[in-house]
DNA sequence: CTGAAAGCGCTTACAG
DNA sequence: CTGAAAGCGCTTACAG
């Protein structure tokens, strides 16, 4: 017996405030052609039925199901609970719903997972965050069926769909060149997830910047990495075990960089004094850790309120700005400091 | 004009297996009385088509919504996403959807939205987790919609329905005991929320191992504390100001225990050779800090997963256990240590 | 075991 | 500016 007390319908207002139910609709619909008498009436009469329309049958009856969907592979959860927040926070300004719903885009059935999300609750759009929106096989599903959506960092810039995006090259090169500033000279990089586009670029921004000072870039300061702590440990191992080891090294991600600090820890390198970190994001675990990261902080909850923003606009006008870029910062904090005086190093040596 | 191709309707369906839409209804809910060969022909017809039903249809003409909520008062990042993932995980066997709703319980608005969300979208039931389910006024809301709701570690078991929980208080006696079998007498506690009932109950166990212990509570080394880095980390400055300081410090969650360590690190005290350091839940960060923490393994995923399993056996049969009890476990990493030698403390002494 | 009819609570398209 | 009718795509309640 879960049937609840009867609930109140279009109906129950109509009555209440003596007009049809086709006007009550307009009022809730912010329709024109309404006197502003009968508006306030059937406000009144809202109000004190207190009144909630049923959003299934709006959406059975109408064009739009207030309903969107945010999908993401995997983050971590310093991540994207800002980025769930942001769309939830744009929403809640339209009277919309958000579905959240995390996903494996390498699953067999995951193109599955989301067009069946779609297809049964008719979402009026969605919110793709990388690797998400690589996956040619959805976007051709969601093209077929004229699902608008919007994407955050994406990887792919061919496609139509609106995006926003932060400069995380612009930003990478500003990190290097913020270390080059402080003295060092050899300077490793731990590269993020091959999957995700902004591992390439950020990667360009480090070589970029060497490159603009003078700075031979030397492959075997640059290590593979996949956006988590162990990863980050990993790399870090790595360099400081190299036979001319880095005086700081840049993350692309502060996970990783919190995993550059624990194996300097464990290899009692003092922070900043040997050896200089700095990661990516400014998530949660920047002022985590000890030292606290030097980074990049990433919009997180302005990309996702701005990308919701723009599926909106999408749903309203028909388009929307192509891609809107959000702005970063650096963000100096304890974990990096002027490079260590050298004695021995000869920097023009090449590590295997 | 974003109408979309027109989606397969249970019209399409039946015409294609040359039965009614009341025998397509039934074998697309499982219904009994449908012969092996028509039911091999509607789903032969619903594959060929990949029709998927209209949720708000559905919803509309039916008693139930397929639509569940989880809400939430701003917890962590590292605590909230697995438990995200615990409530998809058992709704995606279920053919359920799950609207995630943070919110700020002491906000004015905080009950009308909850409403909001359970009038509009017909939510067939709740996942509360603390300190939404002591909200008075949104419980007894939601008992005279008779909307059923479980609860994740509730703060008020008054109310029947049914919850998840773990034993905080046997799991913070279990930890104060292993402080004090590595030697520590004096061993500080911070505290979490008051708004959690998690707080006192997690007190009231590190309580009683020191009396199981014959070690007198001494209150200068019980701190206030909000389950944040900050008030960690300012629980754990006023401790190693005492003059006679912890040798160990216990504080309630992982966030708190992190900011311990940073003021460890920032006054120079080595971990755990002059301070041992204990958190709790062991979310992501207890593994993410250096050294990693020793902290109490809170099984997030799980309470959320059973938690919505209970609320699924609410929804089929009217009842459901009530209360589920998951496993914590001690996790024991590079934290904690024998205690240091004394040399001039006086364990008898009391702070001020 | 199967189906025809009514209706869920709205919006649409149209008329006045 | 306002309203009567039709219909969205299903499930319910009932009949056979």
């Amino acid at each position: 017996m879960p049937a609840s007390a009867k609930r109140k319908t279009i109906h129950d207002v109509a009555r209440q405030a003596r007009v049809s139910i086709k006007t009550v609709s307009r009022v809730i619909n912010e329709e024109p052609n309404v006197t502003a008498g009968t508006r306030r009436r059937v406000l009144g009469a809202v109000a004190a039925l207190r009144y909630h329309p049923s959003l299934s049958a709006r959406s059975l009856a109408g064009r739009r199901s207030r309903l969107i969907a945010l999908v993401y592979d995997n983050p971590s959860a310093n991540y994207i609970v800002p980025v769930q927040n942001g769309a939830i926070a744009r929403c809640r300004d339209e009277g919309f719903r958000l579905f959240v719903q995390p996903c494996d885009s390498k699953a067999p059935d995951f193109v599955n997972e989301v067009i069946a999300l779609v297809d049964q609750a008719r979402v009026d759009g969605l919110v793709l965050t990388a690797p998400v929106s690589e996956s040619r096989k959805l976007i051709r599903e969601l093209d077929r069926r004229k699902v608008p959506f919007v994407q955050i960092a994406p990887n792919d810039l061919h496609h139509p769909a609106p995006y926003t995006f932060m400069d995380d090259e612009g930003a990478a090169r500003e990190m290097t060149e913020y270390l080059i500033d402080l003295g060092h000279r050899r300077i490793g990089f731990i590269k993020g997830h091959p999957d995700h586009h902004a591992t390439g670029v950020r990667l360009r921004g480090y070589r970029g910047a060497l490159e603009r000072n003078g700075i031979r870039f030397c492959v075997g300061l640059t290590q593979p990495g996949a956006f988590n702590f162990d990863s980050g440990a990993a790399a870090a191992r790595r360099l400081m075990t190299l036979r001319d080891p880095p005086t700081a090294i840049f993350a692309s991600n502060d996970d990783m960089a919190a995993g550059v600090l624990m194996v300097a820890h464990e290899l009692s390198i003092s922070i900043p004094a040997r050896l200089s970190v700095a990661g990516f994001d400014d998530t949660y675990i920047a002022t985590a850790t000890w030292p606290r990261l030097t980074t990049v902080h990433q919009p997180m909850f302005e990309l996702a309120f701005t990308a919701t923003d723009l599926l909106f606009k999408v749903l309203k006008k028909g388009h929307a700005p192509k891609s809107v870029r959000l702005q970063h910062r650096l963000v100096r904090r304890e974990s990096t400091g002027t490079a260590p005086t050298r004695n021995s190093q000869d920097n023009s040596r090449r590590d295997p």
